[in-house]
DNA sequence: TCTGGGGTCCTAGGACCC
DNA sequence: TCTGGGGTCCTAGGACCC
């Protein structure tokens, strides 16, 4: 293969956006889109905060109910009040097909890689310079026709775009030349290399590692000790290598749904008619999804004080239809309202169902 | 602060088979 | 001074990503 020149787009701040370009009156305010914050009892996350709900201390990720002090704290601190909106994630998914569609003009291949981001082979462009045209032209299409802004990065190789997209948002454009991989990736923090989470970091931290140029100081194998095959894979992401191609179209290998509600609760009677509702809307999206049989159900238990259980079961014969799927899901959930199980008697917080071997 | 929902991939132990 | 060795499948838990 000859050199590549591989592109990363991501949005900015996705679903705030579209919130903030459908509803004028939103304009230019903080906005979050997540769950329903319930005057500060709501349970669930944020989804997206917009630019200027960050500067109120809100990210993505953050309990709501956190969120909202922070929002009220500012509105009493004589700020923007902040605009709590649910998501209309319908309505995401296709301004994303259409961005997609933006995409596809620009590329050779595509690989959508989540609803707001998707790597572009730009290899066919020739050099550095063109491939930043083409992103420069991707940017101005997406704004001119969708009225949104995205962040683009361009690199040797997937790992390499993540990376750069990230750079300079929101509205960025970075370019890393494959000769500038390794001075560009030294400073920066081993939490930007994908698949080093909270966990590694903390690990990494503990010995004296803060950037990707301090972790480059462990061979190979010392990697491989610390974190097993990963470690290899690490080995190289931290100089930038990566030979991963662009996958177009992949199956998905699981369908699954859960829920937390909106309190714990402790009826027998209740959890199992909420597992079996579980299960058929599951069931619905698995007939949806062109597959014509499961083979394994999973099923997922989280009580109230966190703790998380998963209980699963393969069958000898692939099943297709709901009544299965329902029996085996309470099959395996019984065994949780056995005093055995749950000596303490522990409310739920958390119920889910999936189903995994699909053919 | 009190922790969503959709997924993927990896690990480790045990069963089972040759 | 015991008790192979490898491969595959299954299960539960956990890290990670958006």
């Amino acid at each position: 293969m000859g050199m590549r020149i591989i592109g990363h787009i991501d949005m900015d701040a996705f679903f705030a956006a579209v919130e903030e370009r459908d509803n004028p009156r939103f304009a230019g305010r903080p906005i979050v889109v997540g769950a329903d914050p319930k005057g500060g009892r709501g349970r669930g996350v944020v989804s997206t905060a917009n630019y200027k709900a960050r500067e109120y201390g809100i990210r993505s990720a953050l309990p709501i109910s956190t969120a909202w002090k922070y929002a009220e704290a500012a509105r009493r601190a004589g700020r923007d009040p902040v605009v709590f909106v649910e998501g209309r994630y319908a309505a995401y998914a296709e301004i994303s097909r259409e961005i997609m569609a933006i995409l596809a003009r620009h590329a050779s291949l595509i690989e959508q890689a989540s609803v707001d981001e998707a790597y572009f082979d730009v290899s066919a462009s020739g050099s550095y310079e063109a491939a930043e045209a083409v992103a420069r032209q991707i940017k101005d299409d997406i704004r001119a026709t969708e009225r949104l802004t995205a962040s683009v990065g361009i690199g040797p190789n997937k790992l390499v775009a993540k990376i750069a997209s990230d750079r300079e948002k929101p509205d960025g454009l970075t370019v890393v030349h494959e000769k500038d991989v390794e001075r560009f990736l030294e400073p920066l923090p081993v939490r930007v290399i994908p698949g080093v989470g909270p966990k590694s970091e903390m690990m990494f931290r503990k010995l004296g590692v803060r950037t990707v140029g301090d972790a480059r100081r462990f061979s190979k194998d010392e990697l491989a000790d610390m974190m097993g095959v990963w470690g290899r894979e690490l080995y190289d992401r931290l100089r930038g290598r990566d030979d991963a191609p662009l996958v177009a179209e992949y199956e998905a290998k699981s369908i699954g749904e859960q829920e937390t509600f909106e309190r714990d609760i402790a009826d027998p009677r209740l959890l199992e008619k909420t597992l079996k509702n579980i299960a058929a809307d599951v069931y619905r999206r698995f007939r949806e999804s062109g597959f014509s049989s499961y083979r394994t159900v999973a099923i997922i238990v989280r009580f109230a004080d966190f703790t998380t259980k998963t209980r699963s079961g393969t069958m000898t014969k692939p099943a297709d239809d709901l009544a299965t799927l329902q029996f085996q899901a309470l099959r395996l959930f019984m065994p949780f309202l056995d005093a055995r199980e749950n000596p303490q008697k522990k409310k739920i917080r958390l119920m889910g169902v999936r189903i995994e071997k699909l053919y």
